[in-house]
DNA sequence: GTCTATAGCGGGATAGAC
DNA sequence: GTCTATCCCGCTATAGAC
């Protein structure tokens, strides 16, 4: 057990390393010499703390992506009103995009890969979190008469969330689209998070509900 | 110059092949054999054809993605009232992600990839086209009072453009959120289109221009 | 135009010195 | 724990027969 190590242990090292690298290139575009150089070490390091390349990959998904699987359950406190709910769960997943900014891309690789095959069951834990629980508020939004009821669940909750989603995952051509250089700056996000919400709640709420809005929430940071 | 090819010639066969393999698994996991054995030809076949495998990727991104932002302008006729505009572009994006089952992985692969380097040029088009052409028909709507004033165009036009293409990219994981083994059959892709129009006119519309329904207009088949 | 055979390179992974 | 040296395999690409 290493007993004292301030500033990067060569593990994280590595792992910081290759998330960048796989986010930015793909599993298979990049190579065990490019990881090992990319967080100055000898790339034969990667052998001595992972069984593999492929295990490599697994625990670089599974530090960020299970990390907010494990926890997402308690982030979204039950018992909420329904559009004080989605709110919650919008500013849970742009918090949780946010929270690396190679996730997005991470994820839409694997998204886009046969399957999902990697990333399986950490994306079955996303899916039967956050997700099922957005559905359910909209639901319970329409017995309340607050949602319009002619609104599909599933559809408007994969409407609601792949707003955020796509705005991470094609960062660099968004960027440029809204007139950026490189990246959108995070002042920018920030804007972004507050008009998804505002024209997700637009979309979806009763002309009665928008008309009486509960109070000018601001999304959380 | 071929005389009479009636069933799959060569290169098409390559091209659909290599389609179908890059998108589900990337450029660099995809393999020359593996291209030829699933087209049923020789894989040296694909040297006679195509300088090398790259070139080969980039002629598989053009003939979709380069087909469609060559004929996009065409298909968005100026004039429209901006509602209507608004509804053609989803509409024409809908059909396009639609044309070839692998386009939306494809291009969602690109979108990650560090700068989207391989169809730079090809997203800049779809970018300059389609995408610029909805920013003005939101400031158009804003302009005549039918649009929310305080809607950012630019990240109003990424909203309405994301809900369409994070349905197809993330394809397998919305089969299983939405309850479907495998694929999203066909007809639930119209009934998401349908919704995603009406979702995306609901969280843009004044009041005003909401009570005044122009018409019951369906999508485009 | 299509196929066989193979060159040549770069990848993942390991043995073992320090 | 970290590094050097190297093995072996599979990949892209080519030469050339048919």
């Amino acid at each position: 057990m290493p007993i004292d190590r301030p500033h990067g242990d060569a593990p994280t090292a590595l792992l910081d390393a290759a998330e960048q690298l796989f986010a930015s290139q793909g599993f298979t575009a990049t190579t065990i010499k490019q990881i090992g150089a990319s967080a100055g070490l000898n790339p034969a390091l990667i052998y001595y703390y992972f069984p593999d390349k492929l295990r490599l990959y697994h625990a670089v998904l599974d530090r960020r992506l299970g990390a907010f699987a494990r926890t997402a359950p308690a982030r979204l406190p039950a018992g909420l009103p329904p559009l004080e709910g989605i709110r919650t769960i919008i500013a849970a997943q742009l918090e949780f995009l946010r929270s690396s900014p190679h996730l997005a891309r991470l994820l839409a690789r694997e998204l886009a890969d046969h399957d999902a095959a990697e990333a399986r069951s950490i994306i079955q834990q996303l899916a039967a979190g956050p997700f099922r629980r957005l559905t359910e508020l909209i639901r319970e939004g329409q017995r309340a008469g607050l949602i319009r009821p002619g609104l599909d669940p599933g559809f408007t909750a994969v409407s609601i969330m792949s707003q955020v989603a796509w705005f991470f995952v094609a960062q660099p051509v968004v960027a440029r689209l809204l007139g950026h250089e490189g990246r959108v700056p995070a002042r920018e996000v920030d804007r972004f998070a507050e008009h998804a919400a505002g024209f997700a709640l637009a979309a979806i709420t009763t002309a009665s509900a928008a008309a009486t809005p509960r109070r000018r929430s601001r999304v959380a940071r």
